[in-house]
DNA sequence: ATTTTCAATTGAACATCGTTCTATTGATGG
DNA sequence: CCATCAATAGAACGATGTTCAATTGAAAAT
């Protein structure tokens, strides 16, 4: 929040930014905007100054020193918002479940950026730290300290995060059919005999198990399995919190 | 298997090929190694073929037709080794724990290949069928068929391998350490007022929560947190399967 | 009113990249 | 001995990320 270069100050721009005036959020919601419609294989810092009418060398006046900082920045936009989605008066299960349904919703809206969702997590820590204080206010309330909150915690951020990023990861490429194409010709030559239960699965359940399908724009929805995921994951951690008061190796807090 | 494009005849090469001899095999793991060495960043086809003392041709001649062809063949080959490490006679739980612990020690071997894996796990299939085959078989004798199997399926899939691509993704970029320096930044900003569980989780964590931290080449490991992973879904999922000897809305199969 | 400052932008330039195309080589099968 | 063809080389094309030396013109200082 203060690490913004020193861009946008009070005073009204100077220069010829008074006849185009154009601001970091602008670039950036461009980039969010540009990445959505032809995905993020096809995004170029070139693409992005052309679409703004402006010289590449803007985007790095603005944004930062390379590519990177401006992804920093996109996921730090996309998953600024959801702190909010939350009712701290609910029991520490129902907020978990409602923080992580947030992400994935948020996600959900812009799908082809959510590899850099999951490559920013740890690289620039989690974008949001109100996000981190709610789940970790959730575990502390359902008992968690120590080792057992940080594995909680990775347990949780890393499996219901990841299972976001990997479903949704390689965006269908706009136009070109030829990824649904090797899909289909992938699932044509599983051989019966030597994949029985693969095989059988597949006439049923179409590409759901493989892939995530997408009809006119819209995704079949995973909606189930990450249900199922968020149930297992949340009452499992509770079932261990009222199995026992003092979880795992109660260590002193030393500091 | 057999969409290798003709390129491993049993005849002996000809040509300069009698010279120097590169194989198919040879260009992959040299891919591997490179990425291993300097990171999935600093890859590129070029640096490829400098180092194995070849023209950039014949990259594309030995692989296929494009930059993501290899990364396919790179993640068909790293997962295409853990088929074996399961014992047939174990339970299913045990055998769902063996399958999913030698998937995350065969991606902890090539830590900077694992964006890869998580891309390729959709938009070609999983590369290795005997795997999904394994997991499916194992939750079928646990008796979950129909929707109840593909959610399983997909939520252990989902959230386990996503743990391991989101926790292993950002290599740290070989010799620059501006990529520690940001996150020592990051976490130092922390204000204690406004996120008190998190700076107080802090000094103790370290940067454990929020990154996975390289020391001298070695990660720490985030064995705890991927065990209690996978200890809460394989947990959970015995419990479903106990508690109801037919799963869900246990639907006719058509076909 | 003049000068200085400096936010904001331009355009050219560089090295590198993925990819394609047209030779060329030389062992092997006929 | 000849024709084939697997396997390579090398040049070329367009696009990309990034840097850098100008340039503009409104606001601040004088």
């Amino acid at each position: 929040m203060n690490d913004v270069p020193a861009t946008r100050s009070g005073r009204a721009p100077r220069g010829r930014a008074a006849a185009v005036g154009l601001s970091r959020e602008q670039v950036i919601s461009a980039a969010i905007a540009q990445i959505d419609a032809k995905g993020l294989s096809a995004f170029s810092l070139r693409e992005l100054a052309r679409g703004l009418g402006v010289s590449p060398a803007v985007i790095y006046w603005h944004v930062g020193g390379s590519k990177e900082d401006l992804f920093a920045a996109i996921a730090a936009t996309i998953t600024g918002q959801l702190a909010a989605a939350q009712d701290p008066l609910a029991p520490w299960t129902d907020r978990l479940r409602q923080v992580f349904l947030a992400y994935r919703a948020s996600v959900h809206r812009h799908p082809n950026v959510s590899p850099l969702l999951g490559a920013q997590m740890k690289s620039n820590g989690v974008a949001n730290l109100d996000w981190i204080e709610i789940v970790l206010a959730a575990l502390s309330d359902g008992g968690f300290q120590g080792d057992a909150l940080r594995n909680a915690f990775n347990a949780l951020i890393g499996g219901l995060c990841g299972f976001v990023t990997v479903e949704l990861a390689p965006a269908p490429s706009s136009e070109d059919g030829a990824w649904q194409d090797r899909v289909a010709a992938r699932m044509a030559e599983v051989d019966p005999e030597a994949y029985p239960l693969t095989h059988a699965a597949l006439p049923e359940l179409a590409n759901r198990i493989f892939v995530l399908r997408w009809q006119n724009g819209a995704q079949v929805p995973y909606d189930d399995s990450y249900t199922v995921l968020l149930d297992l994951l949340i009452d499992g951690l509770a079932a261990r919190a009222r199995s026992s008061a003092t979880l795992e190796t109660p260590e002193p807090l030393h500091g």
